[in-house]
RNA sequence: UGACCCAUGGUGUAACGGUAGCACUACAGAUUUUGGUUCUGUCUGUUAAGGUUCGAAUCCUUAUGGGUCAACCA
């Protein structure tokens, strides 16, 4: 805690509170995913939050799964969330927990509440109950079941839960406001009958509570001390007080701050739920998913992910990140790490006329950013393969590559000059003949020759085939959430497979944990199916490229 | 035509009544055997109008703009 620091809305309120003192100066705050589907990048935001804090203030951060609705809630998705937040390298310990855990307690808070002549069963249907609750500018009207004497509402609320009743047929209410301007305060429904199983509780229960009857106790019963939660929420609050007071429980302190948006993003479950569902992606962990698991399939680190949840900042502003902003992070987090290699992702075979049939080894640095990574040897010889759009027979004025007449650099090699271009039937390049520069190899040049530029190679005897896939934004517009059709903004373009990549040959052996940095191509990762038989490589990001064109 | 919330460069975020700062983007230059990295510099901002004050991005009022809320979802 430096003093000078600056601190966002969150840190003030809870520096307040340890200033005060209030319950000790503890500090617990906890992260409660619905299981209905995958962690996404937003979610990463509030997961970094929530841990974040908590280890800053000395306090303690719980999982808990909001499972109160059976119908969408998987086993699969509970599985899937505790690996995600495990790879983004936080642990909640022994403090897993689940909603349905308090399912007991939670009924006996709603009984509570009906004895004291704050809740009733409402026999109305949902339609019904809908039109009587009215609009925001009109009060509602008040439900003719609303004045059932407790007993009655007694007996009432035990047939739901011992199942004498069907789906909607009968539901429990708060007997709070009906006249309220704030919606949420209109007789909220706290119960309803549900005879789905559910994922843990099975078939125990068949009334099930609503999420503003179940997260504020939840909170309480586990002594959450600050519950943050996003600006939509907001209107909640009053609610969640109010069932902390009547209750008469431990008072958790609802805090909302805007969440994450991404440009090209779409952060709506049921969208990306859509995209697989349909196929349009390859799964829930497509590289192209904003889903924490899409994200590490990718190959970004978590380091990078948490790094970026802090750069976005916590306010209660609406906000849309740049997609630059994440690039940028990710990229400054590659570029330490990532070991270097050259891979010719488009092969153009160029031939060294004036060269040995030998090949002769050249030392190669692994990582100019990091001194201790050592270099290593490759071979160089009369034939190699370089970058198909390293080379143009018409070059514009900007383009410092190849060209018939011109030279380039080999990285750590020798400087070349193209002197013929060798074209099969169509018309189409089939290899350059080019020359070496005798006195030009790398780190002896005598040559004083000048390359505008430096292209990467691989020897052709000395390398291996792999697909290599690139990956873009999913969609073409900036602002996809505004579209309700997203097949109207998908971008064609997001998923280019190039089957016949050649690779230095020791990316045989290549490690699936690490990252690699093709060189002047981007930062590539293994994807989870690549195998030293058969490599597949997914890029994670390319490298800035000032070269437009 | 309700309630609640929000408003600082292109984007995001600081400044807590006392010099509007930082990051990203864009642009320009330097370095570079990756058109990468690194370094330097430049551009652009307090939604508006009143008020309080010696002094307002900050406090007050109004306006304007934006967001959320009318699931037996969370």
């Amino acid at each position: 805690m430096s003093e000078n620091k600056s601190r966002n809305f969150i840190e003030e309120i809870i520096e307040e509170d340890i200033r005060n003192n209030k319950h000790q100066g503890r500090i617990h705050t906890r992260f409660p995913p619905e299981p209905n589907g995958y962690l996404h990048i937003g979610h990463a935001k509030s997961i970094c939050l929530n841990f974040g804090i908590a280890k800053q203030y000395n306090g303690k951060t719980n999982l808990r799964f909001d499972d109160t609705n059976p119908a969408a809630e998987e086993t699969e998705y509970v599985e899937s969330i505790k690996e995600d937040i495990r790879w983004l390298g936080f642990d909640w310990e022994d403090r897993e927990y689940y909603a349905s855990d308090y399912f007991q307690q939670l009924y006996e808070f709603a009984v509570q509440l009906i004895k004291a002549g704050k809740a009733y069963v409402d026999d109305s249907s949902a339609e019904e109950i809908g039109k009587m609750r009215g609009i925001p500018t009109v009060p509602g009207i008040l439900s003719p079941y609303r004045d059932r004497s407790i007993d009655e509402n007694l007996v009432l609320f035990e047939d739901m839960k011992t199942g004498k009743y069907k789906e909607g047929e009968k539901v429990l209410r708060t007997k709070l406001d009906m006249s309220s301007p704030n919606m949420h305060l209109r007789d909220p429904i706290i119960y309803r009958i549900l005879f789905t199983p559910h994922h843990r509780t099975g078939t125990n229960w068949c009334i099930y509570p609503t999420y503003d009857f179940a997260h504020g106790q939840s909170d309480s019963i586990e002594g959450i001390t600050h519950s943050i939660c996003t600006l939509e929420f907001e209107n909640h609050r009053p609610l969640y007080n109010w069932f902390i007071e009547n209750l008469d429980i431990f008072p958790s302190r609802q805090i909302e701050f805007a969440r994450l948006n991404l440009e090209y993003t779409l952060m709506s479950k049921r969208k990306l739920l859509q995209l697989v569902n349909e196929k349009i992606v390859d799964g829930w962990d497509d590289p192209r998913m904003p889903t924490i698991s899409g994200i590490r399939r990718r190959g970004i680190p978590s380091e990078a992910l948490r790094e970026f949840a802090t750069a976005v900042g916590i306010a209660r502003r609406e906000n849309v990140i740049e997609i630059s902003k994440f690039e940028n992070i990710v990229r400054a987090q590659l570029n330490k790490i990532a070991i270097r290699t050259m891979a010719v992702l488009r092969p153009l075979k160029v031939v060294i006329r004036n060269f040995s049939s030998e090949l002769e080894w050249m030392e190669i640095v692994n990582n100019p950013e990091d001194p201790k990574s050592g270099k290593r040897k490759i071979p160089f010889g009369k034939e190699i393969y370089i970058e198909a759009d390293d080379f143009m027979e018409s070059p514009s004025e900007d383009f410092f590559r190849l060209t018939l007449g011109g030279i380039v650099r080999l990285k750590s090699a020798y400087i070349i000059q193209c002197e013929e271009i060798v074209k099969d039937k169509n018309g189409d390049i089939e290899y350059l003949l080019c020359s070496y520069i005798e006195n030009s190899r790398s780190g002896s040049d005598k040559s004083g020759l000048k390359p505008k530029s430096v292209i990467h190679w691989v020897e052709v005897s000395n390398c291996i085939s792999a697909t290599v896939r690139l990956y873009g934004n999913m969609f073409t517009v900036p602002d996809p959430s505004n579209y309700e059709d997203i097949h109207s903004i998908l971008n064609k373009e997001s998923f280019i497979e190039i089957s016949n990549a050649k690779l230095e040959l020791e990316m045989k052996s290549a490690n699936k944990e690490l990252r690699y940095q093709f060189m002047r191509k981007g930062y590539f990762f293994q994807d989870k199916s690549s195998t030293s038989q058969n490599l597949i490589f997914n890029r994670t990001i390319s490298l800035k490229d000032s070269f437009l064109k």
